[in-house]
This record gives C-alpha cells, structure tokens and sequence, in this order.
DNA sequence: TTATTTATGATATTCGGTTGACATATACGC
DNA sequence: GCGTATATGTCAACCGAATATCATAAATAA
C-alpha cells in the first residue's frame, strides 16, 4: 500500500501540499493538483483512514443501533441508514443491541472506542443516557431516551388515530387493540392513546392487551391473539402495534375461519415489505422511514460540518389501505 | 478521554507494561495486573481502537457487502453475521452494493482503506475479482466468485431435487419453475438443475421462467407470475427459487381463485420469517444461513488469529413442510 | 514600486498505541 | 551459589496522516 509520502514524492511535491489538497486547505494551483492526482491513480492511493482518524480525532464511521436485524422494521431503517451513510461520505457500523441495556452500553463504548461521527440510536431501554460518556452527537429514532438527546419520531398518536377511525368507518362496531411490548417502546405506546381516544369518543368499546418483551423479541404472538380472540368472540376490528402481530391475526382468523375483511378487520403498523406479500394484503399505518432515517443522518453529518445541534422533529404518518379492512 | 500513558501513570508502571498486559504479551504479575486494572476502570479507560488499528496495520473491522438490507434473506445474514462477528471481538461494516459492480469495488477500496480484518462477500457481479486489490482475506457467502476466494454455499442443487421431489410425491402432474435473476447468482441456478434433473427422471413435464434483475431488486413478480399461469393453466405445482415469489404466487392464485394447496402447490426457497407470517405458510428449502454465517466469520477470524487460510465449503439444505404443499 | 495574494517547501510535532532491544531485579530450583 | 524463569523499566522508533510554523517565490493588485 503507497502512503502520503510515496505520493508525495512521485509527484516531486512535499506531503504537507498533498495533505493540503486532500484536506481542501489553503493555495493549490491547477496544475500541482492535476500532478498530484495522476501520481495517486497511478499508485493507486487510498490514504489511510485510521491514521487519518487518529490524527483527526475523529473517524467517518456512524453507529447504527437496532434491538435486531431481522425484525423487518429495522431492516427498513437500516437500508435506509446504510444509503443515506453512504452517500454522505460516511462508513456504517452496524450494531444490534437485542433490545438488552447492558449490550446498548457495551456498543457504546465500542463506538466511543472508534471516535465515530455520530450514534443513530434506533433502540433502547430505560436510563442508558445515565451510563453514556461518549463525545459524539447523538440522535434517537422513534424513541425519545431524554430531553438531553434529540429525536426524530413519527406522529404515533396520530396514527392510533387514524386507525381507529379507519376501522370505525369502515363499520366495527367493538375493537381490540395488540401492542408490541410497550414495556420496550414507550414512544410507540402513543399509538395506543390515540387510537383509545378516537373509540371513546364514538363509543365505540375496544380492549386492549399487551405483549411481552419475550414475544415481541421472538415475534410469535399466537397465544396472545388467540386468548384475545376467544375472551372476545365479538370483536369486529383489531390495530396491532406493528405488522407482524397483524399477518398472525389474519393468519389465526383463517384457521378458526373468520373471513377477513368481511367477519374481522385488521390493520396494522410500520408498512413494512410483508404487508404486500399476505394474503389478504395488510392495511397498515405508513411510517415515513425515509424521512426520519434521512433526518437522523443529515443531523450528524450537519454537527460533523458545520457544528450545527441537531434539534427533535416529529413526522407525520399516513393511512395505507388495502385488502384486510 | 484518558490514555495508555494516563493509565501508566496512574498505576505507576510504565506504557510498555500497560501494554504487554493489554496484549497478552510477556510477563505480568497479578499484583500489578490488578493495579492497572483499576486505574483502568477508575479512568474509565478505552483504548483508542484507531490507533489501535493503525500501528498494527489491521483494524478489528470486518465488512459485509450485500446487495441489500431491506431483502428478508440477507436480513438474515446481516443479522447472524452481527451477531458473530461481535461475539469475536470485531465490528461490523455494513454495505449494500444494490448488485452493482461498481458499488461493490468501491466498498473494496474503503473497506481497504480502513484495514478491515476481513470481507465477507454475500453479493457479486461478475468479474469483480479482476478489480479486487485488498489484503484481507475475502470469503463469499452463497456465490462462487473465482476459484482463488474462497467460499461457503448451501447445496443449491440438493435444495432443487428436494422441492421437485416433494411436489412430485404430493401428486403434482405438471411443475414450474420461477427462478430469482439467474443472471446475478450463478448458484441459486444450481436450484433450478436440481429441479430439472428430477423432473425429466421422473417423466414430469415442467416449465421454466427467469425473472429480470430488475424485478429481483424490487421484488415484484406478479407480471412473470401472471403470465406463466396464464400461458400454462395446467401447471399444479410451482417451485420458486425465494420465499418471496412463493409468496405473491400464493396472492395471485388466492386472486385468481386457486385454492392453495388442494388445486395448486408452492414451495419456495430460503426460508425467510415470511412463510411463517402467509396464509397459508409457505413450504420451502430452508438454508443453513446461520451454519454457513458462523463458517465465514470463523474463516476470517481465524486467518487473523491463526494464520489458516479458509476453504470453500457446502452446507446441506433440508424441506420444511408447512400449509403451501 | 510596493504590498498583497497565491503557491509551495522544509521541518517537526502530534494523534495514541505497539513493539523491539536491553537493562535490571527478584524469585525459585537444584 | 549459580542458572533460569519471571517481572518490570527505559528508550526510541514506528504506523500514516494532519497540521502548525516559518520561509520563500512568483503573480497580481494598488
């Protein structure tokens, strides 16, 4: 591998010009610049990242916190993250947490140990801002971990709403609502407020149940929807938290056969690839994933630039329609 | 952030002891251990993992390329690749190279660029190898890109003879094929030739279809579906060489009032969460991803660690039976 | 013509660890 | 009491780039 120097001295400059161009300071004319390009193609020069790191202070990797990859969900957010990364010069670190404080540290301190750009934390359980020392902006997605760090969330009381009110106008007459663990995400426990306000407002009943930490991480909901089911045989509508919990709804009605949309509707949250992919496709609340992923990066690439403090936004979310409702 | 020098001081021994002990090197009494240890934890000490890297000339960086996070296979693979390479002590580098060879050599040259340990490859096209100047061991997942990089694959063709055979014993008369684009993965072809094989031993007659690279990247098959059952209405069985085409094949015969699995049988491939989540639930080839994850990391971890130099391996694939046959 | 801007060089230090070469001082076995 | 294994210190070079400080020309402007 060719260093500064060897580039340097193919060229017939010294390092501290090359330096100089590669780090946009100060005078270089057209020419030296041409010189020096050519000497670094023909060397096929990568400068060093790690030296340059080290001597900066500071590396062009991001950190990206998820509780798993192979929850859907954060498989969207982390393409996203991955592009958006990319294309701003910066290298991804991809870590997944598991859900598990102890392991939010431990990256943590991995990350700080690698003086990252910035931490996207898309995860996590109570107090981590307590034990976290790390000298790099941080940005929390669709969690707000405290007031100290800013966030980009989606509006989760406004989709509870739009989905109450959906399966109201579509002529439920009793709902049942199925959270994730809302012991993990308190953010996302406002999709529950929302939707609690809209029934109460039509008088319209509904119950509500909640999952563990266990089946939320395991993704397997079936008893929980079947002990919904059978306490409630009335129940004529029913929003889940995230899709998974919905395309297991409609999986169960099939089995006992309860004919959706026409017998139960279903309608779910996130808008992830699956609700495409089932049979009948799910109705879902849309979350701007782009958007809030776009943000997340934009704030740690504009504090890594132009020292600018990334500030909480909220975005809105949309109702998408299709066959299980 | 303190240093080795802070430490050093702190417990009163010198840098190089500091470091011997960090690196396991010569000899250290447990007294002086234990002094370090604490000066350590009372200076909140982390080593710079940059300069770390750098005077070792090789980070604890691995890097992943896949053609994409937002595909529920390779989902899986970054998943349980996270899982491993954290559980060695490296880090994981994220990139989704969308299938594209240029995308793909640039990751090179920046995983290059930051002395990652190694790369696992898990996306290609063709050639790369040509373009390729890194040195890190490379090891392909699922591809074979040239002779000279190793790789770990599941048995494709066994995958192939499965399906077609269970679809066969299950009292299927005619079968089609619905490949991924056989243009970007030379291996999963391997599936289809398995299928054939047992097609034409068996006297089963069979048509093939090859979707584009453009509908394997968006995932949307419906067009090469609809049309392969229009032309062919006496096809009773489909082998897909992914879940997700077995997934919008049973959406579209549900459309078409195909009942699913009395008039038309599906088996897919990969055993994604997904055939769980449809209804009905997908039979399929399940691949040994975590086997064949847990392989490659070791490969690399081992080159670092031991000097042995990784070989290509096959992993066996095995039928899970579910609703869809 | 002088002052200023532009363009580059020379040199050395720093970032934070790693490592090699040697020196030295106990402790232990025989 | 001598040889060896154990344990630590000292010093300095090195990894590859960034950068600060001065110095020095040539080009341009006033």
């Amino acid at each position: 591998m060719s260093t500064l120097k060897d580039v340097a001295q193919k060229s017939g400059v010294t390092v501290t010009t090359v330096s100089r161009m590669l780090n946009g300071r100060g005078y270089i004319s057209e020419k030296t610049r041409a010189k020096i390009n050519e000497a670094m193609r023909e060397l096929n020069y990568q400068p060093n990242e790690l030296a340059r790191a080290l001597s900066k202070k500071r590396s062009n990797f991001i950190g990206l916190i998820v509780p798993s990859a192979s929850n859907m969900y954060f498989c969207k957010v982390i393409d996203c993250v991955e592009h958006l990364v990319t294309g701003s010069g910066y290298k991804l670190l991809l870590c997944t947490s598991n859900d598990e404080a102890k392991k939010e540290v431990e990256y943590f301190d991995m990350l700080s140990a690698s003086k990252v750009a910035g931490v996207i934390l898309a995860s996590h359980t109570q107090n981590i801002d307590l034990s976290v020392a790390i000298d790099a902006p941080i940005i929390s997605v669709d969690r707000i971990i405290s007031p100290r760090i800013p966030s980009v969330c989606s509006d989760n009381y406004q989709g509870g709403v739009l989905a109450a009110e959906h399966l109201i106008a579509k002529g439920c007459r009793k709902l049942a609502h199925v959270s994730g663990s809302s012991y993990l995400n308190m953010e996302a426990n406002k999709r529950f407020f929302g939707f609690k306000e809209v029934c109460e407002k039509k008088g319209i009943p509904y119950v509500a149940v909640d999952a563990t930490e266990e089946q939320f991480l395991s993704m397997r909901y079936e008893t929980i929807i079947n002990s919904l089911i059978d306490a409630n045989p009335d129940i004529d509508g029913i929003f889940t938290s995230n899709d998974i919990i919905a395309a297991q709804v409609i999986k169960i009605c099939s089995k006992r056969g309860i004919q959706i949309p026409q017998q139960m509707k279903v309608i779910g949250y996130d808008d992830i690839d699956l609700c495409k992919f089932c049979t009948p496709s799910i109705t879902t609340i849309h979350q701007p994933v782009r958007d809030i992923c776009q943000r997340a990066v934009e704030s740690i690439v504009m504090e890594q630039k132009k020292n600018i403090i990334p500030t909480s936004v909220t975005f809105p979310v949309t109702l998408v329609e299709r066959e299980s409702t």
